[in-house]
DNA sequence: TATATCAAATTGGTCAAACCAATTTGCGGT
DNA sequence: ACCGCAAATTGGTTTGACCAATTTGATATA
């Protein structure tokens, strides 16, 4: 719960506030003295998170005057909240397009690398999901181009930092390692080809896989979800009877 | 030069160490005690710093330990510095496919508002630069998906952050009002005919015309630049008789 | 009445010294 | 050579003080 430093728990109660509305965009936060007092924190605690605050753009602070909200879109780090199904929508779209440009002018090294990520999949757990991540890091930079190469840094970013995202992707990735297996190895076929058009459709083939698995899995997932509530509401009611 | 606070400044000498490689990656940190004798400010000063460095995952702090330079690869915040070809490539593969995406289900509301956006091109400068800003915006968000808005929204950023492409782009910007707003209609039109396929198309030709007048743009600025250097060279070369 | 002015109150900025908690280090024993 | 534990190191937090910029509000003035 808690993060391990004072002042990065007193900067999410301040977000928190924030997304309450308790503070408005443009709005003035409490004075340092008074939130310090409010929080039970020093005031130097309460300047700290929001020096955190301001490096994330989501505050601003003047010398003398305050501190004030700013506008949502001015965020600086802040990843925005995207379901499992959005992030992996736009990562077919864009690392297929990656994969395209990558098939390019893709050299041998690379190939090679890929090579070992592939064969590194097979391993379990962390190791593989850490190949995983290479592999299609390593295609975004085969592309030559900065700007693709973060884009796909970003999304993954987001894969990672997302719990919600995190977990679909560890649930789908727990019972599919053949499958993927094969669509990485078609998609390293075709850049070895340096064929752009079977490089995109390889990599559209091994998302739409994953999302066909999203689907199954979270269906799941809201079956049991719903087979939970109805335990809960059974109970609630068996009891009811009681009283 | 030195910003208002003092952590700031503190934190951008930390950074230029950093960058000098006086502290390479993976490497620790002086102590709190020790770097704030060194910069000649209070130890409360070098923690600001550091939290406001740790925001930009630039260093990792670690109780007990110190505090560690972090890959470059981890910042956040920090935008990547890609040129303007590398930016317009990238674009010409998302946005197209973000209009893709938004040819599917837009709706009629926002079929107008690119309309006004239209409208709003022909104004000169700002106003023209804001509504070209929202008409690409827009088609993003219309794709009905989180992450696609915000990598459209990250290019943009990157556009506008970057001094070399900010001015490759208004240098274009000047002299092509007409086509651009042929380009944009063309957009328009395809998505107001819900038809994914055209739409994409039309966003990719609205680039690939951009990339080509970029060409031609730096094509001149690299002749001028010749030219400047060269006068500089004969300036000094003639100068150099008298002396 | 409206406005200009300036001092007081408020608020953020920085510093110093102290103590707590986690990590690292290094000594001593096996 | 290895293990375990205590001391040293290092970050984490608090308190209280003082400085500098901004805001406020009362007072003087047009």
């Amino acid at each position: 719960m808690t993060g391990k430093r004072l002042y990065h728990s007193v900067a999410e109660q301040i977000v928190a506030m924030i997304e309450d509305g308790i503070f408005p965009p443009n709005s003035r936060l409490p004075g340092e003295r008074e939130l310090a007092e409010q929080l039970s924190v020093s005031r130097v605690t309460v300047r700290e998170a929001e020096i955190f605050l301001q490096a994330q753009g989501i505050i601003q602070v003047r010398t003398g005057s305050g501190a004030y909200v700013l506008d949502p879109s001015k965020h600086n780090g802040r990843l925005p909240n995207v379901s499992a199904f959005e992030l992996t929508e736009a990562r077919t779209l864009f690392e297929s397009e990656a994969a395209a440009l990558a098939a390019r002018d893709i050299s041998d090294e690379t190939l090679s690398l890929l090579e070992e990520y592939l064969r590194k999949l097979r391993s379990s757990d962390e190791e593989a999901a850490l190949a995983d991540r290479e592999f299609h890091r390593t295609i975004a930079s085969a592309s030559g181009n900065a700007a693709v190469r973060y884009v796909v840094e970003v999304l993954w970013r987001i894969r990672m930092e997302s719990k919600e995202v995190r977990q679909v992707y560890d649930a789908v990735c727990h019972d599919d390692a053949e499958e993927r297996e094969a669509e990485h190895r078609a998609i390293l076929d075709a850049l070895r080809a340096r064929d752009p058009a079977a490089a995109r459709t390889a990599m559209r083939e091994h998302f739409r896989r994953l999302i066909k698995s999203m689907l199954d899995v979270t269906e799941e997932q809201a079956l049991e979800e719903l087979r939970r509530k109805a335990n809960e509401s059974r109970e609630r009611f068996l009891t009811s009877f009681n009283i």
